[in-house]
DNA sequence: TCAAAAATTAAACAGTTGTTTAATTTAAAC
DNA sequence: GTTTAAATTAAACAACTGTTTAATTTTTGA
């Protein structure tokens, strides 16, 4: 899992998460790929093997500095439910500026083999998971955070709310009257981001 | 907008759902439907014109009566925060035992063209927001629910949650030693329900 | 400068893709 | 029973799929 590559490897894998985030994984073709990075289809295979380890490649090339972000946010002074919202900022910042990529990742890491890759993404998940269980528990023992709360679904809520925007955009756009791309990007920074941190706020403190 | 189908029609609609669910739109051929379905490869030109026509026809075929289930529970006598809790709770059962197709809503009407699909799909997505509006706004009448809440992110944030844990079933199953389908839909059906009403009842009522 | 290595190319490979055609079988109508 | 319509079929269509090959160009290192 290294992820040194070259000039030419990225240039050719920034075109493919343009075109796999547009278009699936399926329904992306090397050619089209190659024609817009104006390369030799041949480079392809060239580079990375087969169209499935340039997916491979891509994962590698996007998630890998994740994990240090996290771990810096974790050592920072601050109140619990601040380096929630900070954590909760952090995502849909990364997500939403990296959205290709994330879109590329829950389309086709589901129920599809892609062994390896899945194999990394899972490890991942797993290491997001243990940054947000220290710092909610870290909460409950301060009595700030109730405790009949399943941490691994918060990552849901928090992921999904986003997702589900994102996915719906042309629904949301119409609705939310986001006519340019600015005002959608500046939605999400203020309102949603807003919104996901009341929600899971709410959540942790709230006593029924 | 008509949903009279056929018995092979309908026969060939659920075998492209079953596999456009688990391959996506563009990872399934016709010659697979064909096959899977036991039926001449030409026959879905025949019956629907085209694979994107059947796409259509099947987002149709499924979706034609939640409306009409959204409009019972509106009328139902219920307390506000009932009524949330049990459009959850329809919302969840409904979308997971149809997985299928929301799988193939959610992947396949994001960026892509299919004009008259998503058109119809969008209204839709309308209708729903309209029947949640209505409870919210009574249960603020009420004084029961605060009124600094953006409605439209509700559903992102109920539906989000649900799907962000459903696409990652596998590495679900094994964080919450999901073993069997059972054990798994099981969880869906009382520990997610349950987190999301809670996640929802506290953004609308918690005050800061 | 020149040989070895790396990069790039066009062409071909064998499959698969969605769709159409024209012929044949089955069902319906009278 | 015959005619008309509907359903089903195998075959062919041209276009596209990912990958490999072998030849050529470019870059590198001494």
């Amino acid at each position: 899992m290294k992820n040194n590559f070259n000039d030419k490897q990225i240039q050719i894998l920034e075109v493919a998460e343009c075109l796999f985030a547009e278009k699936g994984f399926d329904g992306t073709s090397i050619r089209n790929i190659a024609k817009m990075a104006k390369i030799n289809i041949a480079m392809v295979s060239y580079y990375f093997g087969s169209k499935e380890r340039l997916l491979e490649s891509l994962i590698i090339y996007r998630t890998s500095d994740l994990k240090n972000q996290l771990d810096n946010l974790l050592q920072e002074d601050l109140e619990p439910i601040e380096k929630i919202n900070k954590l909760i900022e952090l995502y849909i910042n990364r997500i939403n500026s990296n959205r290709g990529i994330y879109r590329i990742l829950h389309f086709e890491f589901t129920s599809k083999k892609r062994e390896q890759s899945l194999q990394d993404f899972s490890e991942l998940k797993k290491g997001n998971l243990k940054s947000l269980e220290t710092i909610i528990e870290d909460g409950q023992r301060k009595g700030i955070f109730r405790k009949d709360i399943i941490i691994p679904l918060i990552t849901p809520t928090i992921l999904g709310t986003f997702f589900h925007f994102h996915m719906n955009k042309t629904f949301f756009e119409n609705l939310l009257n986001l006519k340019t791309e600015e005002l959608y990007n500046n939605y999400i920074k203020t309102n949603l981001t807003k919104h996901i941190q009341q929600t899971i706020k709410a959540l942790l403190i709230y006593e029924s």
